[in-house]
DNA sequence: GTCTATAGAGTGATAGAC
DNA sequence: GTCTATCACTCTATAGAC
């Protein structure tokens, strides 16, 4: 009776994977027992709420993630211009360049939208906030910021279903290289006026 | 024991939007008998695969409707800008604002891609090279249109993504009048020079 | 009678809850 | 591990159209 001293945080990311590859409905407790190595006790030792519990528990695990790595280095007093480029480095990174889907978006185009809503709008939302204040910084106009956040926030989303639909990481390659151009593009132009 | 005449094509529509909402795994045969009306053996009787017999019908059924609406109108010898607009408004129209989800993006993000792979990228190859097609007839050169169509065909499932997760129809029409501008202007310089 | 569409009880397996 | 509910699926039985 090996006690594997095995905390809750450690196995989140490993649930978390569960869900971002087959979905809310999809991720069955075998699949995550198998992947966590822990039986149906465990698992209800750690998330008392059972299923639900472990996916906001992932989802939580994602938007910590984000918000050290990507959200407030956009946010933070270096030159807009640079955050934007490694912003785009990172994204690439985590996504696997398109191959990993994203949970927070798995989440968002099924049923399971619903019941997660506040944590899917607010990632989002979020994700929006920092990318326009980078954008600001690098000497955007508030309502351009505005616009092109949304776009290149959803821009990223459609990268990972079409490199991941034609099995092709050249795809969102060139999607983040399009986006990043047209982030510092803007940033630009605004600077030049 | 009423014979109510059913046709086959009549509840595929019905279990796409079964697969479409809840995903592959989410879908369950309960879930689709009781949208269709249709016992177990009524929906044995059509699909002697089963489940993964009426993924491929609902795959195949949107497939078709893009054909017919979409793919085939892009073709057509009308003039280019004019199959740009009446796609991006057919698009707007069927995706319901991006309140709907694309049945083809939902089953590219989880595990169920790799059982429709040849559906799934058939489905995207076959919409990037209908558009790059108007895009050419509008004056854009191969290289340039076959870069926009790709980028125009993610940004679409992008922003079906983003507008379902911030229950923001206004996404979905944003994104959609960008691209059809980014689409216009590239035919209209091109038309210049 | 045959064939087709229907309903639904019943199968073992596996789901998630505890 | 144990529980019940539900899963995808099978099978029998039915009805009416020919």
């Amino acid at each position: 009776m090996a006690r594997t001293i095995r905390e809750r945080a450690d196995v989140v990311p490993l649930i978390a994977e569960v869900f971002r590859e087959h979905g809310y409905e999809g991720a069955s407790l075998t699949l995550i027992g198998r992947r966590t190595g822990l039986g149906k006790g465990s698992l209800y030792h750690f998330f008392p709420g059972g299923k639900e519990e472990m996916a906001e528990a992932a989802l939580e695990h994602v938007s910590t993630w984000f918000e050290e790595e990507i959200f407030r280095p956009l946010e933070a007093p270096a030159e807009g211009v640079v955050a934007l480029t490694r912003m785009f480095d990172a994204v690439t990174d985590y996504f696997h360049s398109g191959r990993r889907a994203c949970l927070v978006g798995v989440f968002a185009l099924d049923s399971s939208r619903d019941l997660f809503a506040v944590a899917v709008s607010g990632y989002f939302r979020r994700w929006i906030t920092a990318l326009q204040a980078a954008l600001e910084r690098s000497g955007v106009a508030t309502p351009q910021a505005a616009r092109l956040a949304r776009a290149v926030i959803g821009d990223i989303q459609g990268a990972i279903v079409l490199s991941r639909a034609l099995d092709d990481t050249g795809i969102f390659k060139a999607a983040m290289e399009r986006l990043r151009t047209a982030c510092t593009s803007a940033a630009g132009a605004r600077q030049i006026c």
